[in-house]
DNA sequence: AATTTAAAAGACAAAAACATCTTTTAATCT
DNA sequence: AGATTAAAAGATGTTTTTGTCTTTTAAATT
């Protein structure tokens, strides 16, 4: 499904969400510490997203990682394109370079279901309403 | 979602579940060519099938692999566990070794209904169900 | 029995994913 | 200004996945 780098990216991001703001960020190893994920590998990871404009940071002391306000309000899938790229959403579920509707794959149908079902994961849920949901419901972020 | 080695390998069986039979084999040389998958690598992967018991295969001449009756009665899902493992279908869709209705990940919930959807692509329906269901189809194979 | 055909098996190679380490840069604090 | 802190950047290493090639084994045909 998603590599381990965007696992990775998305539970970041969400704790970013749960427990940073511009005020209180997160340094790369107290963030690795959390999620029990590589240090370095995490910080690469943050890298890319920083660079993406998903994550915010700051460097120097009292710097670190944060969500701003703005960076909750984009949806889940960001993350995912940011790190897996936009094609894991439209691919074919064989890796048929030519399927769709016109030239379908054997499981193309069937296929539509699963792609909904993902979509209303990480298309139609801004980050900050994960994190809402799950801290409804004492879910560990 | 499905390996490369995974989606080489539903594809093969789903062709060679509309096309042969224990009189009418085929090689792996004509297989890959119908594909348009690598040779070598789609040999690797028959083999290990083979090995498991969900293709029939005859050594030396007018030797070739086949899906039995009995091979076609078998739901999807065995090629996909015999390639990439069990684990597709119940492991974490963020990896956590500890995901589960008691200590769920932010996704865990969401990701229900994305699980049952692969279910019934992979786990409803018998190999032959979905071959004759393409056929109708007019899809290719 | 000898030859041919094709799968089985295993060794090997390249690429991508995963992971670590070191150096540089920028910000803060004294 | 100098020291310190932490991200940015880059180099490097490891593992897994993907892909190729060669040898062996078994079956059929002559």
């Amino acid at each position: 499904m998603f590599s381990k780098s965007c696992k990775y990216a998305i539970r970041a991001v969400l704790h970013l969400a749960a427990f940073t703001a511009e005020e209180r960020k997160l340094g790369v190893q107290a963030l690795a510490d959390s999620l029990e994920v590589p240090k370095h590998f995490l910080g690469k990871i943050l890298q890319e997203l920083s660079r993406q404009g998903i994550v915010s940071s700051a460097k120097g002391p009292t710097g670190g990682f944060f969500l701003s306000d703005a960076d909750r309000q984009a949806p889940l899938s960001r993350v995912v394109e940011a790190i897996d790229g936009p094609e894991v959403f439209s691919s074919c579920i064989l890796g048929l370079p030519v399927c769709g509707a016109d030239n379908p794959c054997p499981l193309h149908f069937q296929a539509l279901e699963y792609r909904e079902a993902l979509q209303e994961i990480i298309e139609d849920r801004s980050i900050a309403q994960v994190v809402e949901g799950a801290l409804e419901k004492d879910l560990k972020l």
